[in-house]
DNA sequence: CACGCAACTGG
DNA sequence: CTCGAGT
DNA sequence: ACTCGAGACAGTTGCGTG
């Protein structure tokens, strides 16, 4: 197929919201496409190379894809530069500039090749040699393939489309669509990798996907929880339950073969290298020759027993210097669910006894470790478990449906979770002053305006300084109407109250208050808020906005440095409580 | 070695 | 995380 | 009510560059 082709389709599925029309537009794709080519156009239409595990990337972003695009078109990087703020995307950029090319001739697999190439370009001198690859593509290619090939560079194809809605229409070229769908779930669920499901099944038709099963060494998508606010809502949807504490650490999937072992993260790449403490504990812990175990990371304090914070623990994702942060901060894995042993699949048994399983394969007294849980039907003593749980540090709690098998890939109420943010909503809202905006990409770009760059007051210096960039909590009318008050008050440089490390597309004279909803407060390099002497400050995590503008409060009447200070105080105190 | 950028995590 | 669109 | 997708955030490490 030409790669033309292609983008003929993914214009039509980015002209229409409609899924039933995504679902036959996928189909006659994959239909007219030769069976050979099934896995790349599945692996395209995912935008993506290969799946997360081969650990395969592109390593190119805005910025380069920027100069690449300079590069093919003759331009400046600037005139690149300047066209995405009004765009919003580097895709319509590169269309837009190469509008007079005709080149059409290249082929799907040709374009896939030539991405795999520069996804394998490294060392020295790579960064120049991905710019100068991505401009030679797009110089062989018709201004349309030119959108999808810069947009799947930076791996946002913004069509619509994900790994279901491809499965959905592919089922729905089959005879008996659901009975597919169901299969080719099922399959892709498993291996976690759609063009291999999609190859077998367009090589050896659908009846071939009864065959896969759960591999060791092959990640199973994970099961992933809802959320509710409360206890009662929790007991009135599960009944009777299991509830297990939460830990604030790395979800990881572990496969022992032997005295091999591979550790998976929640997006299922490879992290195998960076815990070789928790392999070296699975190998001595586990007692049976395969297992698959999904646990927690959490790094741990040793002679307390007590477990670090997140920021902590995230220090072990790395390359080098592993054996001497294994020293300082060995991890737990606290772990809660067993999906197979020893050639046996324990996905579809219900969560007691998988429960029950993982705790007869597990020895004792080491860093594997089941997760504390308890059984209860009553709100109340959810509540108080949850109370605990947070009084100690945890995040909270995650309550289960006693009888539910592990629905791999699936995101439904037969887990549940309930946070530590959740108890004290208000506890941590924060009012913040605009002090600027960034334009936005994608579909926020239509308001010309994507996040908010927000600070609180200090009292002392009579100035503003930066606490967090806020991009979630409004409607789109939200935005419109926003950006237009904003706009009254830009202004061309860095108005003289405000103290900021960063720099947004647009300047706003500091006016209007905004209230936002954070889960707690953290150190940070960026933000100026009670910034020392090593520039670290404090900034807001997770934040978002509630309501709208406080027409009832002037910028000094935001919540001040000193506010800050106390509510970072309390929550280190509340931390340390346990 | 400092810096900018990319890719990943978390929710 | 939040929002919006579709079913 | 549910599913799906897009677009936001802070913070971490690692790479390539100059």
């Amino acid at each position: 197929m030409r790669f033309e082709t292609l983008a003929e389709y993914f214009e039509k599925l980015e002209g229409t919201t409609e899924r039933l029309r995504m679902y036959e537009l996928l189909g006659q794709l994959f239909a007219r496409a030769d069976p050979e080519e099934t896995a790349e156009l599945a692996y395209l239409c995912e935008g993506r190379l290969l799946p997360a595990f081969a650990g395969v990337e592109i390593g190119m972003g805005e910025r380069l894809v920027a100069r690449a695009i300079a590069i093919a078109a003759g331009v400046e990087e600037r005139e690149v530069i300047a066209r995405y703020k009004r765009l919003g995307d580097l895709g319509s950029v590169a269309e837009e500039l190469l509008k007079s090319r005709r080149q059409r001739g290249l082929t799907v697999t040709q374009a896939y090749a030539a991405m795999l190439e520069i996804a394998r370009t490294s060392g020295p001198g790579s960064v120049e040699g991905k710019a100068q690859k991505l401009a030679a593509l797009l110089g062989r290619t018709s201004p349309r393939a030119a959108r999808y090939i810069v947009r799947f560079a930076l791996g946002r194809m913004r069509l619509g489309i994900g790994a279901p809605t491809i499965i959905e229409a592919i089922a729905r070229t089959s005879d008996d669509s659901k009975r597919a769908r169901a299969l080719i779930e099922r399959a892709y669920n498993l291996c976690s990798d759609l063009g291999l499901v999609l190859r077998t099944m367009r090589e050896q038709g659908i009846e071939a996907l009864s065959r896969f099963h759960v591999r060791v060494g092959n990640p199973v998508r994970m099961m992933l929880a809802e959320r509710l606010p409360s206890a009662e809502e929790i007991i009135a949807r599960l009944g009777r339950c299991a509830v297990e504490a939460k830990l604030d650490g790395l979800r990881c999937q572990v496969h022992l073969n032997d005295e091999r072992v591979e550790i998976f993260s929640r997006n299922l790449e490879r992290m195998t290298g960076m815990f070789p403490d928790i392999a070296e504990a699975i190998k001595a812990q586990v007692a049976a020759r395969q297992a698959i175990i999904e646990g927690e990371a959490v790094a741990i304090n040793e002679a307390t027993g007590e477990f670090y914070p997140f920021q902590v623990t995230v220090k072990r994702k790395r390359k080098h210097g592993i054996e001497e942060m294994a020293r300082e901060f060995p991890l737990a894995l606290v772990v809660f669910d067993l999906l197979y042993v020893d050639g046996r699949d324990y996905t579809e048994l219900a969560y007691q006894a998988r429960r029950e399983a993982l705790e007869g394969i597990i020895k004792k007294a080491g860093r594997i470790r089941p997760v504390e849980r308890i059984i209860t039907a009553s709100a109340d003593e959810l509540q108080r478990f949850f109370d605990a749980q947070v009084e100690r540090g945890m995040e909270g709690i995650i309550a289960k449906r006693l009888d539910s098998p592990y629905l791999a890939g699936a995101r439904n109420f037969n887990w549940i979770k309930l946070k530590r943010a959740y108890r004290g909503q208000l506890e941590d809202t924060v009012d913040v002053v605009i002090v600027g905006y960034l334009r936005g990409r994608g579909a926020r770009a239509r308001f010309g305006i994507g996040a908010l760059l927000t600070a609180v007051y200090d009292r002392e210096r009579d100035s503003f300084c930066t606490i967090a960039k806020v991009g979630s909590g409004l409607s789109d009318e939200g935005w419109t109407r926003l950006r237009e008050m904003l706009d009254r008050y830009a202004v061309e440089e860095k108005p003289a109250r405000v103290e900021s490390r960063l720099v947004p597309d647009v300047w706003v004279e500091p006016r209007y208050v905004i209230t936002v909803l954070a889960d707690e407060i953290t150190r940070s390099p960026v933000h100026t808020c009670a910034q020392d002497e090593s520039g670290t400050g404090l900034a807001l995590r997770f934040p978002r906005v509630v309501g709208f503008i406080r027409e009832d409060k002037a910028p000094e009447d935001a919540t001040t440095v000193e506010e800050i200070r106390e509510m970072y105080a309390t929550q280190k105190r509340q931390k340390l409580s346990s």
